[in-house]
DNA sequence: AATGCGCTCAACCGCGCGGAA
DNA sequence: GTTCCGCGCGGTTGAGCGCAT
């Protein structure tokens, strides 16, 4: 049995004051982010470290961008959902100033709805037959908000994704590459100077990096999905 | 003006992973 | 090899708000 995270009784819970904002500022200012478990009590704060964390990284970190999303980002947030899938955290690192947190709500909250609204089945990005059959006669292939040409398919006869893939879009590029053949997934990958070090230091933690790099995604907005 | 409903988004929760002991 | 610990992630919740009735 895992331990809680911290002493729920002697933790603040809910939104966060001015006050606690400063200090968490001020603190991370200082001392820069790291050992969020002994962050709190260092900082004078009754939170726990989680709380800490996620205070800092989606709401007070400086180099956010907030705000409305952007057209283009919009795109590429559905375009790197297809390929990825609800993996939030790597959608928000291709879109700069933006968090897991932001992207994951305003995917919930406005594209879900969108693309649903489009006959688009949010989850594998196909068009929903039975949405297509109410309506009017299949057409031949149907623009999509990110500018990829859908057609409509027949449901595959087992689940696109595997079954370890917590996320039911998960990464789909070959089924859609073989699924729709008029997707020319063109992905180009330029490597910006500063995760180039990152890459060839081999660090453990470059699963990601590896993923995206297996996949062919640029890691930046380079991102090409051509028609 | 009061109420209900839906939407948004900040925050929490539980789980899994990786590193250290 | 096993256990513990800290962190990060994705899913979920709920308060607050605006709009419709």
């Amino acid at each position: 049995m895992r331990r809680p995270c911290c002493d729920k009784q002697d933790t603040n819970r809910g939104a966060w004051s001015k006050e606690e904002d400063q200090k968490l500022i001020d603190y991370i200012q200082k001392h820069g982010e790291g050992c969020w478990r002994s962050l709190p009590q260092a900082a004078g704060l009754l939170r726990c470290g989680k709380s800490c964390r996620l205070r800092w990284i989606n709401y007070l970190r400086p180099d956010l961008k907030r705000g409305n999303f952007g057209e283009d980002e919009e795109d590429l947030i559905i375009k790197l959902h297809a390929l990825l899938g609800n993996r939030w955290s790597l959608i928000a690192g291709r879109l700069p100033g933006r968090t897991d947190n932001e992207v994951k709500n305003y995917w919930n909250s406005h594209l879900r709805r969108k693309l649903i609204n489009m006959g688009i089945d949010p989850n594998n990005h196909r068009l929903n037959q039975n949405l297509l059959r109410s309506r009017n006669p299949p057409k031949p292939a149907i623009a999509t908000p990110s500018g990829l040409k859908v057609q409509a398919i027949q449901p595959p006869a087992k689940p696109l994704v595997d079954s370890e893939q917590t996320s039911d879009a998960g990464s789909r590029l070959d089924d859609d590459q073989r699924a729709l053949p008029d997707l020319n997934l063109d992905l180009t990958m330029s490597i910006p100077s500063s995760s180039i070090a990152h890459v060839e230091g081999n660090h453990p933690k470059d699963n990601e990096s590896n993923f995206l790099r297996s996949q062919q995604i640029a890691p930046s907005s380079s991102l090409l999905l051509s028609q």
